[in-house]
DNA sequence: TTTACTGCAAACCGTTTGCAGTTCC
DNA sequence: GGAACTGCAAACGGTTTGCAGTAAA
């Protein structure tokens, strides 16, 4: 099990402030997807006066630490993963946005011989795009 | 070879107006990942007084006809791809955001079982990212 | 002639920034 | 005490929109 993205902050020499510390809780637990007026709402419910100007600057400074991955797989808002123990893909429901975390497969694919045009390749990004299972079934949540 | 998007326009019952003749010979070619931005300043470089909503109205409608495709692989604005004959993935470089077409791998990822939870899964996405030759010899071409 | 495309400017959304005041260590 | 975080409000970049005028078929 991994830690914890409140329990990693305390470990570090991170300046804590109420504002920050809910901005960490509001991420507990892995395969969560939010963006960022969804973190200022949650945020609000426990301490209401937090302003958007610090989400952003908190957030930013989160993923400039590495403790929180931008994910921009659809369009809107940038979206803030805490699962940055495992890589790992993305599934993409293309009508109601919802998005899950995939483990990485076990062969990721590779740049085929003659495309790689020089490049150093250092990363792969994966995205699978479908329905969920209530949008399949013709539930309308979009 | 594939017909280019102009050609593949004129087919079509599209009205057909100096500017959006102008937008779509911007695309000449394969392998153009334009901003909405660029393909002003190089649709003015034909015609002058062509406006910027002209552009993007004409751009979103190429998208919704399915003759150019929206690459949302970089952060900054959207990208356009006129590549939309063969299924391919991208290349890009972390550094200066150059962006090149990639065929499709002979054996693209597929989601791993257990992890599909319910979906119904149509598309996989690719994205590589690494660094362009020049950025690699440092060439600092940011 | 009629439908629909154009340009302008204002609105829009998500995000960043400058600054004065406050808080954490 | 001092560095640095906070809130506000204004600015920002990219994109969309309402509307009056104009042009394609």
């Amino acid at each position: 099990m991994e830690t914890d993205l409140l329990s990693r902050l305390r470990t570090l020499n991170w300046r804590l402030s109420p504002q920050r510390r809910v901005v960490a809780e509001v991420f507990a637990g892995d395969h969560v997807h939010l963006t960022a007026e969804e973190v200022h709402d949650l945020a609000r419910d426990r301490l209401p006066e937090i302003s958007r100007a610090t989400v952003y600057n908190t957030l930013n400074e989160l993923v400039a630490m590495g403790e929180l991955l931008e994910v921009d797989v659809v369009d809107g808002p940038k979206r803030y993963d805490p699962n940055v123990g495992a890589e790992h893909d993305h599934l993409v429901c293309d009508k109601c946005h919802a998005i899950r975390d995939v483990p990485r497969s076990e062969r990721p694919p590779t740049i085929p011989h003659g495309a790689r045009a020089g490049y150093r390749v250092t990363t792969v990004e994966v995205t699978y795009h479908g329905l969920c299972p209530a949008c399949a079934a013709g539930h309308s949540e979009s």
